[in-house]
DNA sequence: GCCGTTTTCGGCCCGACTGTTTTCAGTCG
């Protein structure tokens, strides 16, 4: 069993006991010793043979010997009765927002509530708003829950489907016999989630490669497997976080190669469009040829086609219908921006809020990355939960910027903050301290539910602000999670447009907030965007790549992102903005 | 469940918000 593995059984223990009713300090043990495992250097078989786990600070006598037993046996006789005493929907039922254990039990002790079906059945009924502690908004915010899950089905995140299905290909890849092999479908265009992972490989023998599919180490389960398509389930653990798929495979002849690749790569209503076209040249586009009764149109790869049906190569991000084709004929397709284009981060925490790392950590992260400026924006004062820095702080913590960058050389900290968007759409920090900031990231971080014409006045008030430089996730979005604060962001947009604002994709994979489709709104408004990580610790200052798919996404060119400018013209322009700002 | 210069029991877990109440339990970050 391997860390992550032992840590999910340890997780499930801890909720599975928080639906008993235990106390929360002994199940938050569970979910403490859980994450410990997870960041814990070097071997867990090894640590547990020598009996250093008691060593580790978090773990004691009753957890130790149950890592042992997992580890050890591969299985825990105390999580097997555990499962058989609670209903495994009440589990799913925690998924709910607005349901956490007190309530599940409640609702199971009281109403026999035990699937998802029970639940959705008892508040369509009215029976879960006249319980003790429930009411008519409890009982509907419960309905909006499973209406969002039913609509968001089994799909995940980008960074959790991306890796797996990486992986996936890469041992296709190493198979006898495969020519060539991409990944298709959504992950290939980069949406934000995937409902699953689409393999194409082109070989003479499909048969030997369908039979090694199947056993690839992350295959959990065999769903079917034919002679040129099988489909799985496969599971891979990332960063900590579990992702379950399902993955089909394809074989095809490596002449029909491009062809498929660009069928399954879709999206669907591209797809219409491009097949249209070829109708219009008097042939058929399918998955297998570019053709009619009298001749083929061979094709080495999807340029080919594309060029067959009097088209540039159109990049996989921007194959949604949304005006490709139309700018494709007209030659105006942008030349994406890449990962390599960007030069420093903007909104990043360190350990004065609710960051992992110190600044001079992080620096020093940024430039390993080979990026040339971080640019600091701990959480300010009213943000207390994330350790909010008040005005002392803020200055303290500027002095350590000088001193850091005074120390290190090839990359430079730039002073700034993500700055709470108060109830009234005023800054939580006076002017006189905001003015000393080289920037200020503006974000809402409270009083979600407001309404959304009294929220759009919130954000447009702060856009307003002359210290605001840029505006940080703008609709609150959890991907799969919660939906975002209600919003008009057509005026927030024209808000930033107004006032010379910049808006920010928050590149944390939860979040990919702004949305392509603004992304791309925006760039019409010509309003410039920047690409943040928000990142917490020194490993997620990568993150920036998965805000670069949104970019592309959003028909984002180098010059659209303001972080691709190097550091002197950077700096000259947040200069330039504070010059605009009255002190 | 874990932990201990407060050491074998009693504290650990903070604060805002929501929806339910009429003073507060439960959820969430």
């Amino acid at each position: 069993m391997t860390k992550d593995d032992v840590a999910d059984a340890l997780n499930e223990i801890g909720t599975l006991l928080e639906l008993k009713g235990e106390n929360a300090f002994r199940t938050n043990a569970y979910h403490n010793a859980a994450r410990l495992l997870q960041s814990l250097p070097g071997d867990l078989n090894q640590m547990v043979a020598e009996g250093k786990l008691e060593e580790v600070r978090g773990i004691g006598d009753a957890l130790a010997e149950k890592i042992t037993t997992l580890v050890t046996t591969g299985k825990l006789p105390y999580l097997e009765e555990l499962r058989a005493s609670v209903p495994e929907g009440l589990v799913q039922m925690l998924r709910l927002p607005g349901l956490g254990p007190k309530k599940v039990k409640a609702l199971h002790t009281n109403l026999q509530i035990d699937t998802i079906e029970k639940l959705k059945a008892a508040c369509e009924a009215g029976e879960v708003a006249k319980q003790k502690g429930f009411g008519a908004k409890t009982q509907q915010k419960i309905l909006d829950g499973l209406a969002f899950i039913d609509k968001v089905g089994h799909r995940v995140r980008i960074d959790l489907a991306l890796p797996l299905g990486l992986a996936l290909l890469e041992q296709v890849r190493a198979f006898p016999g495969v020519i060539r092999s991409e990944l298709c479908g959504s992950l290939r265009r980069r949406k934000e989630t995937t409902g699953d992972i689409d393999i194409l490989v082109s070989s003479a023998s499909p048969q030997p490669i369908m039979d090694a599919f199947v056993k690839i180490t992350e295959v959990v389960q065999v769903i079917a497997q034919g002679p040129t398509k099988s489909s799985v389930l496969a599971a891979m653990h990332v960063r900590g976080e579990k992702a379950t798929l399902q993955a089909d495979l394809r074989v095809v002849t490596d002449d029909q190669f491009p062809f498929a690749l660009h069928y399954f790569t879709g999206s669907k209503e591209h797809n219409i469009r491009m097949r249209q076209r070829a109708i219009d040249r008097g042939l058929t586009l399918n998955e297998y040829a570019l053709a009619n009764e009298t001749r083929s149109v061979p094709c080495k790869d999807e340029a080919d086609i594309f060029a067959a049906l009097g088209l540039p190569y159109i990049e996989p991000e921007l194959r949604e219908d949304t005006g490709e084709i139309e700018a494709g004929e007209q030659k105006t397709l942008p030349a994406l921006v890449k990962d390599s284009d960007i030069r420093g981060v903007f909104h990043n925490h360190t350990t004065a809020s609710d960051g992992t790392a110190s600044l001079e950590q992080m620096a020093l992260a940024t430039k390993a990355l080979g990026l040339e400026y971080f640019g600091v924006g701990d959480h300010s004062q009213s943000l207390t939960i994330a350790r909010g820095l008040p005005p002392g702080a803020v200055r303290k913590q500027w002095a350590e910027i000088d001193r850091v960058n005074a120390k290190l050389s090839g990359v430079r900290i730039i002073k700034g903050s993500e700055v709470d968007i108060l109830e009234d759409g005023s800054l939580d920090y006076d002017d006189e301290l905001l003015a000393g900031f080289d920037y200020v990231v503006a974000s809402v971080h409270s009083l979600f539910a407001m309404p959304e014409a009294e929220m759009t006045a919130r954000v447009c008030k702060a856009l307003a602000h002359p210290a605001v430089t840029m505006l940080g996730h703008a609709t609150g979005r959890l991907l799969l999670k919660r939906e975002g604060y209600k919003i008009n962001l057509e005026e927030v947009l024209k808000a930033a447009a107004k006032h010379g604002k910049m808006i920010e994709i928050n590149a944390q994979p939860s979040r990919l907030d702004l949305d392509w489709r603004y992304v791309k709104r925006a760039k019409a408004m010509g309003i410039p965007i920047v690409i943040n990580p928000d990142a917490h610790s020194p490993g997620e200052l990568g993150l920036y790549t998965f805000g670069v798919q949104v970019a592309r996404r959003g028909w984002l060119t180098k010059d659209d992102v303001f972080n691709t400018r190097s550091l002197p013209d950077v700096m000259k322009e947040l200069n330039r903005r504070k010059q605009k700002t009255p002190a």
